[in-house]
RNA sequence: CGCGGGGUGGAGCAGUCUGGCAGCUCGUCGGGCUCAUAACCCGAAGGUCGGAGGUUCAAAUCCUCCCCCCGCAACCA
């Protein structure tokens, strides 16, 4: 509660979005959801604070940055300044925007960091592992292959490195019990018992929250050579954008707890076992809850770059308009779950409900009063049957629609206002206006049908606003309502607020029609021309990394042979590895490969193959695996195609 | 038996907790209307509710087993 102000207060937040690339629907669909609560929040009268924001650091932002000749403050300041024309366009209303390379947050972090090593959920542990100087990697005691690198089987060192550790272990069986007790803290329920069964009751390991590897990122302030690691700098955006810690938190003070942390079913994890611990740990009260929304997927498949399936919000929103972008991600989809992205179903939205239905509502019954009435609002006379069974729907809706949004419920939410749309479409088939104008004496009966339908207009407008920021006012200037007190929520309250004798004014339609088929062709030929473009300024970021020079003589330490395939099977209980049966020239030889998601056991029989014979032997899921099957992969592209030798070689043929 | 989610007319989904004539949107077909953005309204066709068994007067719904899809985890030498 404000005191100031004596509303209600309603925190929400998006995930801070990591600007290595353009974001995509996904994103949009995200933001769109937690920018309609807001605005749902706002309408019924909250004080509402609306926060989101980038997550700038780690090495793949290095990385790209370091491909494009940049660096990376300059590379997240361009994609970031997109991200903000985003936005923009989709009428995302933020209050603030938090950037991780903020000082403010910098400082956020580093104050928290601070306070939990003081207090001792931190501590500094040196992680002792070996180190493979070629591989540049550190490893376990567990992970090593007879005592050498299980990357390239060559010797490893004794090392530490040293890093900073965040108890989690300590506080996990408080928070099993927490959940336990706050089984609304998780949505949708079904990931309370994933999040339990997976990660909580299995026990937690305390979480290395330190790299000294890692450069881009922001340093622990007593210990410079350490850079704080992904979660704790990520998370604790959510307070450092309130000031908390600082002399300067009164909005810290009046907005947390939050009210709703929106997220992607991915990083549920993170935000309801790391982040309530290190509040937890910190003396701070905990979000109330933690929504995990589901992913717009495609063809089945998630979204990525390079299968070429992403979908570009802002070609959508320039051609439909973000209204209708909006709309239908909040229709489409019920919340929660995962749904379908496709370009037609889009348009047969867009033609249905927004077009056929709503705006063709608006249309008719704004083209009636200029026609029967002059433009002038009628006054109603008495109201029959038929009306008050329309009116009473109408004055339902509000509080129905104000149940499915606290339950973020969005889908629902707007098919009972379109329930409603389609109820006033019906009343004027029953109520047969045209018919009344052709006599005299129907123009009170007339007159009041008319002032219904424009009257249902307005309410309709009003609730649609949240989903649709540009279309209230759109339908308020063509049914002639320019007082603003009708456009409140509390206008909607009762049905009968809307003003006799106003004016209305018929303009363009609100959403027109469009040409299913043509749009179609159109975007699919765009979406070709798309992956075109992309592909020759995909390339050279994609560009092998260079590894440091070898002498011939570790060349020579390979032993690669040709070997043709005998016997192929899938591993039991593991969905990519194949173990395959090689001829190698007079030896038979078992080999696991993770390949199973490219080649079935079936067409791998027969098949030339080239085999890297002197690797050490590994057990994998079980399976003693003597060697390696040589192949090209490309994993982002979803490519895997095995070796094999231009013509005829026989199995055991040397390759060198 | 690693953890979840899902399988319902051509497509996409609701209904399953709390058994009771199988519902919605889109599409198809037929009709109506002419105020409207060829829109709107009415009607019809189309489903043995993934499979098998069980409980019950009654099962999409409860119980048992099985099959398939999708995530996560594991795994990728």
């Amino acid at each position: 509660m404000c005191k100031d102000c004596e509303k209600k207060t309603f925190y929400i937040t998006t995930p801070i979005y990591y600007p290595s690339d353009k974001l995509h629907i996904g994103h949009s669909y995200c933001s769109t959801a937690a920018d309609t609560m807001a605005r749902f929040k706002k309408l019924t009268g909250y004080d509402v604070f609306f926060l989101t924001g980038t997550d700038e650091h780690g090495q793949k932002i290095e990385r790209k940055a370091q491909a494009a000749g940049v660096t990376p403050q300059e590379y997240v300041d361009r994609i970031v300044a997109g991200i903000k024309d985003l936005w923009k366009l989709m009428d995302v209303d933020y209050d603030d925007f938090i950037r991780t390379t903020d000082e403010r947050h910098v400082k956020g972090v580093q104050h928290w960091f601070r306070q939990l090593y003081e207090q001792g959920d931190i501590y500094k542990s040196e992680y002792e592992g070996w180190y493979c100087t070629p591989c540049e990697s550190f490893w376990t005691e567990l992970q090593l292959k007879d005592g050498c690198c299980p990357d390239c089987g060559r010797p490893v060192e004794k090392t530490r490195e040293e890093s900073y550790f965040f108890r989690l272990s300590k506080y996990q069986d408080w928070l099993i019990q927490y959940i336990r007790e706050h089984p609304d803290f998780i949505q949708p329920p079904s990931r309370t018992a994933e999040m339990l069964n997976n990660f909580l009751l299995p026990g937690l390991q305390d979480l290395c929250v330190s790299r000294t590897s890692l450069k881009w990122g922001i340093p622990v302030d007593f210990d410079p050579k350490h850079t704080v690691y992904v979660w704790v700098d990520a998370l604790t955006n959510y307070i450092n954008a309130l000031g908390a810690g600082t002399e300067n938190d009164a909005l810290y003070r009046k907005y947390w707890p939050a009210d709703i942390h929106l997220v992607g079913k991915e990083i549920v994890r993170f935000h309801t076992i790391i982040w309530p611990i290190m509040l937890h740990a910190l003396g701070l009260p905990l979000p109330k809850q933690v929504f995990g929304h589901g992913w717009l997927v495609i063809d089945g498949g998630k979204m990525s770059k390079s299968k070429g399936n992403v979908v570009d919000p802002v070609k959508l929103c320039e051609r439909y308009t973000s209204d209708a972008v909006r709309y239908f991600l909040m229709r489409e989809v019920p919340f929660g779950s995962d749904g379908e992205f496709t370009n037609e179903a889009l348009i047969k939205r867009i033609n249905s409900d927004l077009a056929n239905d709503l705006g063709n509502l608006v249309s008719r019954s704004v083209a009636m009063i200029e026609k029967y009435f002059d433009g002038v609002v009628p006054a109603p006379a008495e109201q029959q049957d038929l009306d008050r069974a329309l009116i009473a729907q109408l004055e339902a809706l509000p509080a129905l629609v104000e149940r499915h949004m606290n339950a973020l419920q969005f889908s629902v939410a707007l098919s009972e206002i379109w329930k409603v749309i389609g109820e006033c479409n019906r009343y004027i088939d029953q109520t047969t206006p045209w018919i009344l104008a052709r006599n005299e004496a129907d123009r009170p009966r007339l007159g009041t049908v008319l002032y219904n339908l424009l009257e249902a207009s307005r309410i309709v407008a009003v609730l649609v606003g949240p989903f649709m920021p540009r279309t209230p006012a759109r339908i308020f200037e063509q049914t002639g309502v320019t007082d603003e007190a009708l456009m409140t929520w509390d206008s909607v309250q009762r049905f009968g607020a809307a003003v006799p004798g106003s004016r209305v004014h018929k303009g363009e339609a609100l959403f027109p029609r469009i040409d299913v088929q043509k749009e179609l062709e159109l975007l699919e030929k765009q979406k070709q021309e798309a992956a075109k473009a992309a592909q020759p300024e995909e390339k050279p970021a994609k560009r092998f990394e260079q590894k440091p020079e070898i002498a011939f003589e570790d060349f020579e330490k390979l032993q690669l042979v040709v070997a043709r395939v005998l016997k192929c099977e899938k591993v039991p209980k593991a969905d990519r590895l194949l173990k395959s049966t090689l001829d190698v020239g007079g030896e038979e030889r078992v080999v696991v490969s993770g390949i199973a998601g490219h080649y079935k056991p079936e067409e791998m029989v027969g098949k030339q193959v080239v085999l890297l014979a002197n690797l050490a032997p590994r057990k994998i899921r079980g399976v003693e695996s003597r060697g390696m099957l040589l192949c090209a992969a490309d994993d982002e592209a979803g490519v895997l195609r095995l070796l094999s030798v231009d013509g005829d070689a026989d199995a055991g043929c040397e390759i060198g």
